[in-house]
Parts: structure tokens; C-alpha cells; sequence
DNA sequence: CTACTCCGTGAAAGCGCTTTCCGTATCGCT
DNA sequence: AGCGATACGGAAAGCGCTTTCACGGAGTAG
């Protein structure tokens, strides 16, 4: 059944540990004579070496591990490509999990990954900027990497490590701005979970780029989404209620935007003619969608590369914190306010 | 750094069996007392277990492999969600892997796999119909299997292992039905790479529906495109000056629907008004785009649990293949051809 | 009170591999 | 020819854990 190393061996007339040499092409020379009948032998075995045995042995183990909120969400999606992307150039296998921004779940997932000693754990998502929550995470943490990993974080810098975070207080002031300009003052908010640090970060940041000309941003104003398509479609509709003449509504997500955009529908609003609509992200839905969304690119394959990158060759002690510009995308869902 | 079951076991004074019964509440049991003090010690000492020293003793790894073509999109990512559903039911770690449908990255992720011993291993996307590659994965895929893990495919039945495919021939011939019924005479096919699998049973179906109705699809009708929303934005071009007066366009995956819309309003063409547009897998963005998508709802989320499921519960040599029904979603992008 | 069965514990044998440490054979040099 | 230096193969010691096996003490029955 189970081929090993030793009947590879055995086949090929030398011994473990020649073997073993032979196939991992170490440092220590084989000659080649011998190297081509253990490679034959283990073709002919077709043998596969242990994985688990090695990262015994080896003390090493070509794991990365990945927790997002939800891979089928646009915006992991291509933070785990970008991840994969540098995984696959190193040789690293990927374990990818969901956490549905559960605590629970995600120290569960923490510990799952620590016990296989994946070299590099990479968090996106959640960050909830709790007390509680970041106190037994960061200890969590700590057992990680006492075993010697690393950790990157993408999109929020609230517990020890390394990270990578877009310009979310940018970005966002730079929405604040394209509002303010085209004549826009009643404007509905749909905002992330509270608690969740991009979200607070995009929060601010529209409000800062509001007041750059002088607005304000009640906080009634501010509904909040879940980053959710159904989250966005119910903020819209609390936002309707609340204030019926807007002019205007900032998503402070793309997909959330995207429900902003089929409750408008829903209502015959039209956008951007009756209520210009912008998001956040730039995910490719942000394109498919009519009309296209103005919104804030976010170099989202380009996080998940760099946090791996981190994580993969950083060393010591020293944590290193990345910041990734944000830029500004026009498209169709906004124009000038004409009220 | 490492500390390891020993260090616990010492700290609580007790033998290292004893430590690894307490702790994993093995049949075996141990004394309440000897217990707590046990656990007591791991804590303290924040112990983590190393899952690989787990797996090579126990000769059980609960990891599971997966393998698609690219995780980012919305159809995978879908597939990969209902598999890590009942991946964290059983306590799997999932490893995802993206092969961009290479099959030298494909065989290398499945040697990866296989070296980690997962227990299961799914196969999405790709299943290339090619003599040399179906041969080659064969080989490949049993020597995973000797390892006693059991292999799962999605999506295709091309090489020995469990399979769950979506009824990729009804759906489609519905999708022929529907156009035929709403007077389409010249309609144009983007399909996905003639090679794959599910692009020749959609096809098929397509021609089979027509056929009901006494229609011909002539092959030059067809065009492929790749999957992809480029793809499918290409094809369009293509067969917009072969038949420039047709009046459908079926496409074979939402995705490339969606780059039919983007090239048919880049032209100035109204849908569903001029042309009716198709589009098969109903991912979510289907219904997000203007005008929503009619389509053929495949089971994605479900595709990826019954994956998993009988790959986790088989047993035996007995191959199970399992058909999952598929449906047509009328929405807003087709109507009655009227020319 | 002896004989016998349980049951909790510990010692030790692996799981499959890497790698250090030796031993031997080969080579180049004086 | 004799010497050290070099190169290569093999034996064996782990890596951190599980699990079989053996053991001794406690409990039950005769």
C-alpha cells in the first residue's frame, strides 16, 4: 500500500539514508550513477514521498495558511489569488479558511493552523477593533509564533505583526471629495460592521474628505451594511426612509454597493441621473454592472502578495507595516448633483 | 520555543501516554484528577500539538485537497464555499489549490496533495477530454489513491474516482427550448474550451434543444471563448460580424455572458430589445448585472458539499457518480425575437 | 485469605523521513 | 610509496506523537 523511502531503498540496492540524498538532491553529492537507480526505483514505486514525516524531520513544512472572512466574496477572492500567486512561485502548499468573521471560528482556525506549523498565517477580514477579542487573539498570536512562523495581517494593524493595509482613510476622503464637488449634501452612508477597523477607516476618512469642503455627516446618515449585497440593499432602504431626497449614496464596499444599486432599481430611482452611487474596493463586479460604479481601486491581488511576501522573508523581531495606495475610479454611477 | 507533549507531560508529572490519553480523551481513560492536572499543564503552557507527529502516528491526517481553476471565480469559489461547509463540520483543513486549468500545475498540486496524504481530494474544473492527459492523471490519481485516500471529481467522469456533475446537458437543452419557443432563428453560441468536458455537454445539450424544435446550429456558430468575461467579450465580436443580424446569443457559463453584455452595449445594442442574451451557471452575479441574466441554475454550493461528502464516506472500490439537477432562471435578458 | 479480573499507568516501539557522525575508499601530492 | 585530504555510503539518532504491551494495585468472588 504505502510506499516508503525504505523500499525505494531497498529496491535500489543503497541505503535509507543514500536514498534519501539522492531524491532531495541535498548538499551532499551522490554520484550519479546511484542517484539514477533511486530515481528509477521511485518512479517505478511510484513513490510520493511523506509530507508529514518530512516536516517532522525537517522541522519545516511549506505551509502557508490563510483565514479570510469568505473566500467567496469578491474582494478574498483576489486576495487569495494574490496569496497563491506568490505560493506557487515558492513552492508553498495553501490552506485557504473561512471564518464568516466569527471569533470563534477564527481562533479555532488559528490554533488548527499553528498545530500544522504553517510557516507563514496570513489574516484578512475580521479585524474587529474589540477589546476582548484582539486581547485573546494576540495571545493566540503569540503561541503561533513561538513556534516560529510569521503573521501578516491585511487591512488592519491593531494586534502585533506584519501587515498590509490599503489607504482606506485616503480612498475614502477622495469619495468625500468627488461628492462634494459635483454638488452633493444630502448623502446616505451604507458603512461596514462597526466594528471592523476598515470600516471605521473608511468612515472617517469620507467624513474628513466631506469637511475638506466644509460638510458634515450626521451620523444618522450612516446606516450599516454587513459588506454584504443584502446588507447594502436593506441600508438603502433604511437610508430612503430616513432621508427621501438624497442625492446621493456612499458604499463604503463595492458589493454593498452593488445592493445599493438593485434597491435603487427596485424603487425606479435611477442612477447616477436621481442618486449617484459610489463604492469601495474596485472588485471586477464593480465593471459588470450597469451603471459601472465609481469607486475606490484597491490593489486587492497586490495585498494578498505582499502579506505573503512579508510573512515569507521577514525576520527578527522587527514587524513591518506596508501601506498600499488607494486611487479614485470614475465611472458611471455618479454625476452632478441637479436638484 | 517548541513545546512539545514531553515538556507537558513532565510539567504535570505525569508520563508522556498518559499526557497524549489526557489530552485526547482516548479510549482509554484517564483519572479526572490526572486529567485536569494534564490539561492544566497545556494550558499553561499554551501547548499546541504538531499535527504532522499527529498524522505520521495515527496514519490519519483530516486534511482535505482541492483543486480548481481559479478560486476567484465566482463558479469555484462557489464550489469551494460548499466544501469548506462540510469541511469544518468534520474538522478538515482544507488546502485549495488554483491550476488555471494547466495540466503541468494540475499533476504537480495532486503530487502535492498526495505527499500530504490528504484524505480527499476534488477536482473542479478543468477535466480536460485528451487521450495523454486523462492517461497521465490516471496514473497520477492512483497513486493517490493508494494511499487510501479517495479522489472526488466535479463536474466529469473522465478518469476512475467518485463524481458529482451537474445536469449540464438538460440545462442546456432547456436553454434551447427557450429560445427556440421565443422565435430565435440565428443565434449565436459562446461555449467554454471545446476540450473541457462540461463546454461539450452544454454544447450538446444547446444543439439537442434546438433540435427539438426542428433548428440546426451550424458549427460556425459557435464560437469559444475561454470562461472567461474577456472571452466572452471576444466571441461576441467575432460573431457579430459572421452573422451580423442574429438575434440570441447563448452563452455557456455567466461569466462569459457577461462579457457578451459588456460587447453588445459597447456596440450600441439593446438586450434583451435587440438581442437576447444566455448565460448558464446562475453565479451570483447573474443577477446583479443589467438586464439580470437568464440562465441555468447549477448547484454550485451544493456541487461542492456532495463532493466532499462522498469523498469523505466512500469506501470500497465501489465508484459513485451522482447527478445534481439543474434549472432554467428566466430574468429580464431574453425575449421574443422580433424581426 | 487466596485467586483472579480489571483498570489506570508507564515503558517502549514505531510512524517515515533527514542528518550527523563514522568508516572506508579514492585521489593527489611529495 | 606514503601521507593527508577528500568524497561518498551507511548506521543510527532523533523529529513529536500514538498505541501496544506489560505491570502492579485495587476490587471482587470463592
Amino acid at each position: 500500500m504505502a510506499v516508503t523511502l525504505a523500499e525505494v531503498a531497498r529496491k535500489a540496492g543503497v541505503s535509507l539514508a543514500t536514498a534519501s540524498r539522492a531524491l532531495n538532491g541535498s548538499k551532499r553529492a551522490v554520484t550519479p550513477e546511484l542517484r539514477e537507480r533511486v530515481l528509477a526505483a521511485a518512479e517505478e514505486l511510484s513513490y510520493v514521498p511523506n509530507a508529514h514525516a518530512q516536516a517532522l524531520a525537517r522541522s519545516t513544512t511549506a505551509l502557508v495558511g490563510v483565514i479570510v472572512h469568505d473566500v467567496s466574496d469578491p474582494y478574498f477572492s483576489e486576495i487569495t489569488r494574490g496569496i497563491q500567486s506568490v505560493a506557487s512561485e515558492s513552492g508553498h502548499l495553501v490552506s485557504i479558511c473561512s471564518s464568516f468573521r466569527d471569533p470563534v471560528r477564527e481562533m479555532a482556525y488559528v490554533r488548527l493552523l499553528t498545530a500544522h506549523r504553517v510557516e507563514a498565517l496570513i489574516l484578512a477580514g475580521s479585524g474587529l477593533d474589540d477589546r476582548s477579542y484582539s486581547q485573546s487573539m494576540a495571545t493566540q498570536i503569540e503561541s503561533f509564533t513561538a513556534f516560529g512562523g510569521r503573521v501578516a495581517f491585511i487591512g488592519r494593524h491593531n494586534i502585533p505583526g506584519d501587515a498590509v493595509i490599503p489607504d482606506n482613510v485616503g480612498g475614502a476622503r477622495l469619495l468625500g471629495h468627488l461628492l462634494a464637488e459635483l454638488g452633493h449634501r444630502r448623502i446616505g452612508v451604507v458603512g461596514g460592521p462597526p466594528l471592523v477597523t476598515s470600516s471605521r477607516d473608511r468612515l472617517e476618512g469620507f467624513r474628513l474628505g466631506l469637511a475638506d469642503y466644509g460638510l458634515e455627516l450626521p451620523s444618522e446618515w450612516v446606516r450599516s451594511g454587513d459588506f454584504s449585497r443584502d446588507g447594502g440593499a436593506r441600508a438603502t432602504s433604511e437610508l430612503l426612509e430616513l432621508l427621501p431626497d438624497l442625492t446621493a449614496i456612499c458604499a463604503l464596499s463595492d458589493v454593498m454597493a452593488v445592493g445599493v444599486l438593485t434597491a435603487l432599481k427596485e424603487r425606479g430611482i435611477s442612477v447616477p441621473d436621481q442618486v449617484s452611487v459610489v463604492g469601495f474596493d474596485d472588485v471586477p463586479l464593480a465593471s459588470d454592472v450597469t451603471p459601472t460604479l465609481t469607486t475606490v481601486h484597491v490593489p486587492m491581488f497586490e495585498l494578498g502578495k505582499r502579506a505573503l511576501s512579508l510573512a515569507l522573508h521577514g525576520e527578527g523581531d522587527e514587524l513591518r507595516v506596508e501601506h498600499l495606495p488607494t486611487q479614485i475610479v470614475i465611472r458611471q454611477s455618479t454625476s452632478r448633483c441637479n436638484v
